[in-house]
DNA sequence: AAGACGAAAGTGGTTGA
DNA sequence: TCAACAACTTTCGTCTT
């Protein structure tokens, strides 16, 4: 390791990786890639890319690195080496340069943002497969030039968004955003913008696919869950679920049948891990109770509480 | 005192002329 | 491009436990 380096500047951390492949030191404790060209010059990562338009590269304060400590930047892919007949010389250069230039900053570009990737995936403790499908979603955008004009970190937080919802594992535009360091709104204009650009097909998501995570971080039984998602039911065929936010429902939802079952929250607890507020809690929990007529069930459990 | 409830005004996004 | 619109939020006052 070369003497310069002894801790980390990000949080003094002494315990430090040096990875001699790549060239990189790495702080264990916090995750930060201290030097990255040391070695291996033909990588330029801090510059920008030669193509004009594309020189928003600074996004998410890396701050947010803290919370991966298996930072991992395996990328595949090396580029290959063009090979093309060589005739007329010059010009022949000239175009291989530019082929090269624009290969590289596409693998360039790839390798960044799938690093970035990673980390918001493994922020939010997305399973593999969404990881690898938001992956392919990216390098799509990426060819089709769909991250020009945009910020790179915005575009791997749309694509997750998008692969989340395409295996039924939604995540909320908050936790993305939490995760990401992107605003909300930044994310879901990207998000619709890449799906309708590569033609993914955008159902909306189901209020199911959200129960099991918020009722876990509620600490909810099984029984309870499993109600809500009856109460679920009920209510798309009551038809109160078209054009409502999906978190709404299963907020209302879950509260429900929380009451139910005596395993009482506040609806300030279920608005927060659902991120939404309580008032659009109480429409859905008044709309349920109207169309199920649950009250009757309500009102015993509160008889039953008072003796 | 905290939680639940509801009214009113404000916000951001979609839709249709 | 603009205005109407629905869903949702924020804020605040009142009622209930």
């Amino acid at each position: 390791m070369p003497e310069l380096v002894k801790k980390c500047p990000e949080c003094s951390g002494i315990n430090l990786n040096w990875n001699k492949d790549r060239g990189e030191i790495i702080c264990r404790d916090c995750g930060l890639v201290i030097e990255e060209k040391m070695v291996d010059f033909t990588q330029e990562w801090r510059e920008f890319d030669s193509e004009d338009g594309e020189r928003r590269r600074a996004g998410a304060p890396m701050t947010y690195t803290q919370y991966d400590h298996g930072l991992g930047t395996e990328v595949g892919q090396k580029a290959d080496l063009f090979k093309l007949g060589g005739k007329e010389r010059n010009k022949f250069f000239r175009l291989r340069k530019w082929q090269y230039r624009i290969s590289t900053a596409i693998e360039r570009n790839l390798k960044l943002a799938l690093a970035e990737l990673k980390r918001v995936s493994s922020f939010l403790k997305l399973p593999k497969s969404v990881e690898e499908e938001s992956a392919r979603i990216y390098t799509l955008a990426v060819q089709r030039g769909l991250v020009r004009g945009r910020s790179m970190e915005s575009v791997v937080a749309g694509a997750l968004y998008a692969a989340c919802r395409r295996h039924d594992v939604p995540r909320t535009l908050d936790e993305l955003s939490e995760a990401s360091g992107i605003e909300k709104k930044e994310i879901g204009r990207t998000y619709r913008f890449v799906t309708r650009e590569l033609g993914i097909s955008i159902l909306p998501s189901n209020p199911a696919d959200y129960i099991a995570r918020f009722a876990s971080s509620l600490k909810l039984n099984a029984e309870t869950q499993s109600k809500s998602i009856e109460i679920l039911e009920q209510a798309q065929k009551a038809e109160l679920t078209s054009g409502r936010g999906p978190t709404g429902i299963a907020a209302a939802a879950l509260y429900v049948s929380a009451l139910l079952h005596g395993e009482k929250r506040t609806q300030r607890e279920v608005a927060d891990v659902a991120g939404v507020t309580e008032v659009t809690i109480r429409n859905r929990y008044k709309e349920l109770l109207d169309e199920l007529k649950l009250e009757k069930e309500i009102k015993k459990k509160k008889k039953g509480k008072k003796r």
